[in-house]
DNA sequence: TGCGCTATTTTTGTATACAACTTTGTGGAC
DNA sequence: GTCCACAAAGTTGTATACAAAAATAGCGCA
């Protein structure tokens, strides 16, 4: 599938989404400066296609871009990492309430693969794969609820959301367990918004705590910042 | 104040400022073509810069882009429309609930400031103004609320929500009432979380229903789209 | 006259060149 | 030896030049 099929996308496009998966890993660590020749060399385009995609990521909140300063890589505090959350706990159970509504049984179904290829990679151990999908899981089900707008919020809290759990993971059990997605599936099929409310409302309280949000993260943005 | 004191801000941000106010006051209409070159020289920069604002307005959804084809003013759809309204009635409800738990008479006074010249703009029929106002009350709670990160959606649902009412505006008078700000702010200076919660709720069902919903967008996006 | 193809023009996408700013390194005064 | 001023290097911000794609116009043909 990566052959030569796809050529559509812009370069810009091409590399935000390239950036995007390195900081959903961690392989750029928080902080971590961008230097526009160096990222435009990697990825053999100039620096104008670069910047392009720094500014999408920017939007995103997974750089930081510092006026004549440059691109860094976004270090959630951890005040904003609640936020986060909070902003997820508005909008996603009474999405999934919707979702549970309106679902069809070829949604249930994309749904549930979602979770076997999360299961899948949890067993495999790549677990930056399961963060992926338990992340997919989410943005799909706002799809259902048929909430563009709401899924295109959610999509991007998601996606700040695996920055955060890559910053504060506490324990490795609390990733997402896929027994919450299993129960959110189950409502689902069986049309009951209210318990998908519920289920999901607590899936995410149980996310949010399983982080560990009592100090301050560890990489500092500078030394000024890490040593005053 | 528009003399020389303020030169700090980039290039970008200025044009795509200067674009949002006037998509905002529907000087440019929906579906207009917004060509690179053309607002370059209106504004004095290079397309490098028009082109990084047309960008930050494809995010903010107040131009669509296409590819290799250009930016054009958003014509948000009725769909769009009502999406745009259930998204802020998931977020601001309970963002007004935290705001007036949290508000201090200084940010009651600020609000109050707000309301004032909004029926100060609305008395002298500068709609546009008054509808930014509106607008910046809505924003300024999310602020009170400590809840930058749902401030930042709520901003943007806002800046949507006008293009749909200068879109879809039925009737004059239901601009945003500013009886329901008044109500709001009463409920705020008193913590009344609850009210608070409560009144915004039904404010934006106003907004909503106050729009006329049932048809397409009367203005067609080119006229090939309105003869064909 | 109407249709379809090709050539031209226009516009966008990308690369490069230059200017402005920030940071860093060096040297001198105290 | 420390601090400040200034110069040098490096990076970002902006403008311009070129390439690719789309829109348009002109032509030939039925």
């Amino acid at each position: 599938m990566s052959g030569l099929a796809e050529q559509k996308e812009s370069g810009s496009a091409r590399v935000a989404e390239s950036l995007a998966v390195a900081i959903h890993e961690h392989r750029l660590s928080p902080g971590m400066k961008l230097n526009e020749d160096e990222v435009g060399e990697i990825y053999g385009v100039s620096r104008t296609v670069v910047r392009a995609a720094l500014q999408q990521l920017s939007h995103d909140r997974l750089v930081e871009l510092k006026r004549n300063r440059g691109a860094f890589v976004a270090q959630p505090t951890v005040k904003e990492a609640r936020e986060v959350f909070e902003a997820r706990a508005l909008l996603e159970p009474r999405t999934a309430h919707s979702a549970a509504e309106r679902a069809t049984p070829e949604d249930i179904e994309i749904l549930q693969r979602h979770i076997d290829e999360e299961h899948a990679a949890l067993e495999q151990g790549d677990t930056g794969r399961a963060l992926h999908l338990s992340g997919m899981f989410h943005i799909e089900m706002a799809r259902i609820a048929d909430q563009s707008t709401v899924a295109d919020f959610i999509a991007q809290l998601v996606s700040r959301s695996s920055l955060i759990i890559a910053l504060y993971w506490q324990r490795r059990a609390a990733l997402c367990e896929s027994h919450a997605h299993d129960a959110l599936i189950k409502a689902m099929a069986r049309h009951d918004g209210k318990a998908a409310e519920e289920l999901m409302k607590h899936h995410l309280l149980d996310l949010l705590t399983s982080l560990d949000l009592r100090d301050q993260p560890s990489v500092a943005k500078s030394l000024k910042d890490a040593l005053t």
